[in-house]
DNA sequence: AGTGTAGGCCAACGCTTGTTGACATCCAAT
DNA sequence: ATTGGATGTCAACAAGCGTTGGCCTACACT
């Protein structure tokens, strides 16, 4: 055979990230993406199934998010900052899933449940206030997708042009006061 | 007749703010938009051409930013919260924008327009250093969009949770020290 | 009463999409 | 050399989309 199966899966999974990251779910179609990947959209579907099935995979994503216990507690808020600029950058699988989760229900609850499962642990070790922990986790993952947005999604010139060192300057003390900061008095409303 | 040829425009217009808003660009259709305003979708072609100009017309879009000059220069960052989620709660048009703009280069563009042409004048005149604004805009929209994002569009739910004052109290300062913080120190990368 | 016109509907077009089943091709084992 | 299963191609389908042109229908005029 010229190719193994497993090789031909390999490929279109390639061009299928690629894709859905740049396009989104919708405009992204199965015959673009056979096209990338030199093979009939026919395969697409012998090997995946179907279109949802394929993005399924194609998005399947892990925060990755880093032991932090190590490390000095004043300088959570910058190392996460980087820590989610390298995930940003590394993998498409977080630009294909926000680009998606904006207009279809269930990859929003997927998106919703790796900030619950993996997000939310996290910020209730570093505060031990469980109470808190929705909100301050709430405000952490605004932040970061907030910045991801502008930067890789949106593409707004400055945001582009600032560095990444630059970008955890201003963000770090952001997300550091997100995280273990008071919570601020406020009026009730 | 039975209605002004003004009466059905104003309705189909009414239904596509809702329809774009909720679904996006491709996911809001022309025949769901006439079904919601109980016409025909030949109408909606004949008032408005094609689904690109009816987008156009139902996605205008002003900031409307206030003046900020009366106002003591520290509860600037705080006026601004709460002048933007009261914006996103009043009008469709910015989460039919988001929504499309993620996956729509064109409407990208007007997003990064908008905020060039409305946010970076203000930071220019709250700052008074050209230099830092587009930073500085880039920042303040950043975080702006993050909060709408996980409130209005992901809807994660301890961000829906959190009342406007809430939310003002927390992002106010972030956004007070993007504007007329110090620009942080940091390393060359 | 008759007529012109503006508002509204219907059916159909051409196109693209995901998806399917039948057919071709190749390589390894017999 | 011949099979057989795995790999790949092709053409077509049904559905949904934006869009179009022709055809009603009801009202305001003369």
């Amino acid at each position: 055979m010229r190719r193994s199966s497993e090789q031909t899966k390999a490929l279109i999974l390639a061009a299928a990230r690629e894709r859905f990251a740049a396009d989104g779910y919708e405009r992204a179609t199965i015959r673009a993406i056979a096209t990338d990947a030199r093979i009939d959209p026919a395969m697409v579907m012998r090997y995946f199934g179907s279109k949802e099935k394929l993005f399924a995979v194609a998005a399947e994503f892990d925060l990755r998010l880093p032991d932090l216990t190590g490390i000095d507690r004043e300088q959570v808020g910058s190392a996460l900052v980087r820590h989610f600029l390298d995930r940003w950058e590394a993998d498409d699988a977080l630009q294909a899933l926000l680009r998606t989760a904006v207009t279809n229900e269930a990859v929003a609850e997927r998106m919703r449940a790796i900030f619950a499962e993996q997000l939310a642990p996290l910020v209730v070790r570093l505060t031990g206030d469980p109470e808190q922990t929705p909100t301050r986790a709430a405000l952490v993952g605004a932040q970061i997708l907030g910045i991801a947005l502008v930067r890789y999604i949106l593409a707004f010139p400055p945001a582009r042009l600032m560095s990444n060192e630059e970008t955890v300057a201003w963000l770090g003390p952001t997300i550091q006061r997100y995280l273990t900061g008071p919570a601020p008095a406020y009026q009730q409303g």
